[in-house]
RNA sequence: GACCCGUUCGUCUAAUGGUUAGGACUCCAGAUUUUCAUUCUGGCAAUAGGGGUUCGAUCCCCCUACGGGUUGCCA
């Protein structure tokens, strides 16, 4: 009977939450959904430079919008507190273990941890068995765990903290891989047990670079006014370094925790592809009813005219624009669409044609009957007369379907568009 | 430089010691939608290179190349 499952994601804050830190949250919380086990958020506020209220708030608007609940700031439960800065009694206690048993000494005024001169072998979850030769001090030289003004430094207070609030299985970014034998040799001097270690592959940009702070996608604080779904962010972050091993794509957070397993994670650094994400994002988009669509819009229209472009776009942000003409009486007509419409010398006649019809009709719900009508008994395929009158409806080449907009904008605004565009050609 | 990890279509990935190496995004072409940016069908496109082991390697081993990581009194 193994003890429950107690993960955790330590970001320090740097002002915005990183796409990579959003998928190390994401894997943690899924493992311990996955088992019923506590998530929890710890902030590494040890960096009093770069710690300020904003970019601790970063963190948690960040967490909150993926979805991920935490035990920590704002939820305690029984082993806070959650900010290292107000955790330096217990690290003060640990020192004095190390101390105590002979494995620090000072140096320059700072203590540096002695290392067992052996080879260390980790069995890490993701990455199987690694080796890192200790026996050669030139390389792994001992190493500072209290600076000298006292305080003290990233590795021991990662341990003493993974130690102290009994973390089982620490899954990080690979960045790590190579400080886990230094926080094995801590965890041995202090006698205890180690989590269990997942390094899981790094995220990179498109071209392969390093992902920083202002490249494409990099913050998640990004993504809502992109017009990006948090589900669909996650979706699409999860698929980063992790796949279910079968051939399906589209999941929501109840399926992710279902199919998601360690074991199931690369080995190999992902790059970032913002065209896979926003089709992600359309996925998500369509699975939601008209109703969650219209209220995710945050828009003036009407929900008649959202659900008309609901299967139109990929970007929420897309939404403003997409139903724009219906709202704008004198919404420009563009050129390229009128290009086309021009390039028929036939369009102005039919157009012309169909407004009359339209003015004659007494129901205005035959209004699509009569355009196939109107177009035969002028010489022409439907076809013919339709694109023109989507882009004097809509000012556009493509867009929500034709009976739609019929039917949202009326007889009366339709049969005036129509002479609107007879008036260009 | 040293040490560690990695390498399947452009990208995300699946698979197996024996497959026409599968799927998805993108792109292109058809279809259908009387319109369309939806949908459907089809197409382009990959096992980094060289040696082994083996009847047979994408898969196992070694070397090289390339990519990434670590090498702080940053986290």
């Amino acid at each position: 009977m193994s003890a429950p499952v107690r993960t955790r994601f330590a970001p320090s804050p740097t002002g915005y939450l990183h796409l990579g830190g959003a998928r190390t949250a994401l894997f943690n919380w899924l493992f311990a959904k996955k088992h019923r086990g506590s998530f929890i958020l710890r902030v590494e506020d040890t960096d009093e430079a770069r710690n300020t209220e904003e970019a601790r708030a970063a963190i948690f608007e960040g967490m909150e919008w993926l979805g991920l609940d935490w035990e920590g700031p704002g939820n305690e439960g029984d082993v806070g507190p959650y900010f290292q800065s107000e955790r330096t009694s217990i690290y003060q206690e640990w020192f004095e273990k190390l101390k105590d048993a002979d494995r620090v000494y000072e140096d320059e005024g700072a203590w540096r941890f002695r290392f067992d001169r052996k080879l260390i072998t980790m069995n890490d979850l993701v990455c199987g068995e690694v080796s890192i030769d200790y026996t050669n001090e030139e390389n792994t030289p001992d190493m500072v765990v209290r600076r000298s003004d006292g305080s003290f430094v990233f590795h021991f207070v990662n341990v003493v903290d993974d130690l102290t609030m009994g973390i089982t299985h620490v899954i990080r970014g690979e960045d790590h891989l190579m400080n886990t034998p230094k926080h094995l040799q801590l965890i041995e001097a202090f006698g205890a047990t180690p989590p269990a270690y997942a390094h899981i592959p790094l995220i990179l940009n498109s071209d392969g670079s390093k992902m920083s702070k202002r490249d494409e996608g990099a913050a998640v604080g990004d993504y809502p006014r992109q017009g990006f779904f948090s589900d669909a962010v996650v979706n699409f972050i999860a698929l980063l370094g992790w796949s279910p091993k079968d051939e399906s794509e589209i999941f929501s957070l109840a399926e992710l925790i279902e199919k998601f397993s360690l074991e199931n994670i690369n080995r190999s650094p992902g790059r970032f592809d913002i065209e896979k994400c926003k089709w992600v994002n359309q996925q998500h988009l369509l699975k939601l009813s008209a109703e969650e669509f219209s209220a995710a819009c945050h828009s003036d229209a009407t929900p008649a005219m959202l659900a008309s472009v609901q299967e139109k776009v990929s970007l929420l942000t897309e939404v403003p624009d997409a139903v724009a003409f219906y709202l704008d009486p004198d919404y420009p007509i563009a050129n390229d669409a009128l290009d086309k419409v021009k390039k028929n010398q036939a369009s102005g006649d039919l157009l012309t044609a169909l407004a009359v019809t339209f003015t004659e009709l007494s129901d205005w719900s035959e209004a699509k009957n009569s355009i196939g009508e109107t177009a035969k008994e002028n010489g022409a395929k439907p076809g013919q007369l339709m694109f023109p009158l989507r882009v004097a409806l809509s000012g556009k080449s493509g867009g929500p379907d034709l009976e739609a907009i019929l039917e949202i904008l009326g007889q009366e605004e339709c049969v005036r568009r129509i002479n609107r565009c007879t008036a260009l050609l």
